[in-house]
DNA sequence: ATAATCTTTGCAATTGAGTTGCACTATAAA
DNA sequence: TTTATAGTGCAACTCAATTGCAAAGATTAT
């Protein structure tokens, strides 16, 4: 696992208290977490406190959100080289049986050919269906 | 443009007047619609008779919904012979300075290789970046 | 045709994720 | 130390989505 103070310090991103607990949170997740989900299990921790830490990461690119049609936005540590745009775009998982939703890190993400004049800028791919765990 | 009736009786939904505004509305449109555009389109029809209407349509796969990110959950019609699961995948498009969401009907959707046991049923593929009306 | 049943609709109220205002605290700069 | 800046906790608010319920409409049985 990666080093929280350094992720912090690389995105130039101020070292808290909040921010080292939901960081180090994040970082154990095996699935992308909903803001709920992180409230749950930090419960020692304010929910708009929490907000505004994963606010932050978003904007300086330490964690990306993820929309899987749950209807709570996800979120998940982005590669460390990541700045959110065209690199490090990957497909998300989201099982329709166990409702987790996964980086699909390991999936090449094929290059997309637009119509004439559209411009890409970011991605929110979601495949749903049955996990390995849930599709027996 | 498509027969509404005919989409209804296709699709075994009842024809009612609710039913016919709402559908006839969705295949004008250039762009996916919120429950919220609809509603300040047909300012004679109530909320929630729109929402279920929309409900009904998804079920039916007379329409689908994207998740785009804005908030707001959007609906386009779906090809006259969609199921919503493996056939009619597409990609979308998110404009992030006009804010109109498109289905790319014309971009052909590349089967992904997923991981090992994994089983795709559905996708939410929302690509965001500027459309051709605003990328000049 | 009439009555009984099921479906759809309109309105009001509720839910819940997300967001914000504000005062207080902690940290950094002068 | 004083002053300025940034972060936090709490409560309140926003707003898209959803639901309960009764009235209206459509369908089926008698
Ligand atoms: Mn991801
Ligand atoms: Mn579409
Ligand atoms: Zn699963
Ligand atoms: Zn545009």
């Amino acid at each position: 696992m990666q080093n929280v103070d350094e992720i912090l310090k690389i995105k130039n991103v101020k070292n808290t208290a909040i921010r080292t607990i939901v960081l180090r949170h994040l970082l154990k997740q095996d699935k992308a977490q909903s803001l709920k989900d992180i409230e749950n299990s930090l419960i020692e921790t304010d929910r708009s406190s929490i907000f505004r830490t994963l606010k932050t990461f978003v904007e300086n690119k330490i964690i990306h959100s993820i929309e899987d049609g749950s209807g709570m936005t996800k979120y998940a540590v982005c590669a460390i080289d990541c700045n959110c745009e065209l690199k490090d775009l990957h497909y998300h998982f989201y099982c329709n049986n166990c409702n987790k939703t996964f980086c699909l890190h390991e999936v090449p993400f094929k290059k997309i050919k637009l119509p004439e004049n559209f411009k890409i800028q970011e991605a929110n791919m979601v495949i749903k269906g049955l996990c390995n765990n849930c599709n027996k």
